[in-house]
DNA sequence: AAAACAGTTGACTAGTCAGTCAAGCAAACG
DNA sequence: CGTTTGCTTGACTGACTAGTCAACTGTTTT
């Protein structure tokens, strides 16, 4: 599931071959279909193990320890990091796996396009949590934080997928101030 | 080039074969190679003309003649209608072809990549007019007209990926109020 | 009329794809 | 011991893929 989640990262569900994430994994195809039923179901648990992966990060990085707005302008960098490391690993920028299946499958493959989803809303969550407790504190002004948080990840995702486009991280660069911004604590961090 | 952006919109570069392309034009493939090399070559030139198509109307949109705000919310309701009509002739969000086909083979076909990003490049810069213009005439504050356009765009692209991943029109329902939103110039369309 | 030109056609190649399957293996179980 | 169970293997199928090509059309030029 790994080979999987790296080879269709990298390149895309369609030009990804079940023969090429077996020989990847080190495994034959018949074995491959004796635990999955198609690339389909293997896509929709690689989209689950690869979030489970995640997850640990995510509860360290949005840990209620942290000051909300530390924790987003903290996961942003995270992210920027993560997508240079990846870069220089691979030569191109990958953006985010799950919105790049998503987009490219959604409307073909629903299983995929839900277990997306669902991933994304599971992220969105951690935003909102964040917002809220920023907004608790007077940090910022949002009352409706359902709806910011989701602003926020179509901000996040769309600028993702600038940088995959153009191979280049810059769109990340002002990650983190940008979302700042959109919540209307640009102040408070510029003045930092 | 049509019926190539049509199937690809729909579905995705690699699902959609050159022979469906062929079919659905009224076309036999022998033809299609005389005028194109490649299926690659055909998508850059459809994506072209695919932008090329909806230019006029952009302008209009985005006439000087109109107001800067009124600008960005009358063409983020336009293609919201847009989402919404295509949703119901075909069953499915389709989002951004444009950025869904850019995400898809961007970091294996450079030339479409490059393409994508161009024509996206083209889109914000209408967003950056109206930004600067709506600074001009004190509407908003926003000296980055430039980085401000980006973000727009960012914002812009999300929701729509948002969108096709979810197979809903929703995220793009409050796209016009979270764009003035994301600009500072929430209050102005509140009270309005 | 003859030749050049622009475009069309459908049959073809050679390779790839997802998915199948019968036979095999080794360890656990009775 | 024999048998069942969980898993592996590699050869296989049939459908589909992008791209090719020589022969064919109709129109224009000389």
């Amino acid at each position: 599931m790994n080979a999987a989640m790296d080879l269709i990262w990298e390149n895309s569900y369609g030009t990804t071959s079940v023969d090429a994430i077996c020989e990847k994994a080190g495994a034959k195809k018949g074995s491959f279909y004796y635990f999955f039923e198609s690339k389909s179901e293997l896509a929709v648990a690689a989209l689950e193990a690869d979030w489970q992966r995640k997850k640990a990060r995510m509860d360290e990085i949005f840990s209620a320890a942290v000051p909300p707005l530390d924790r987003l302008s903290n996961y942003f960098q995270h992210v920027y990091e993560g997508q240079k490391k990846r870069h220089g690993e691979c030569g191109s920028v990958l953006g985010c796996p799950y919105c790049t299946l998503g987009c490219e499958i959604g409307t073909q493959d629903r299983a995929i396009g839900d277990q997306v989803h669902k991933i994304l809303d599971r992220n969105a969550r951690y935003f909102e949590s964040a917002i809220r407790d920023a907004h608790a504190q007077g940090l910022i002004s949002a009352p409706d934080a359902k709806t910011r948080a989701q602003m926020l990840v179509a901000f996040f995702q769309g600028s993702l997928a600038q940088a995959r486009i153009e191979n280049d991280v810059r769109p990340l660069r002002s990650l983190a101030a940008g979302a700042l911004e959109l919540l209307g604590a640009a102040s408070q961090l510029s003045a930092k």
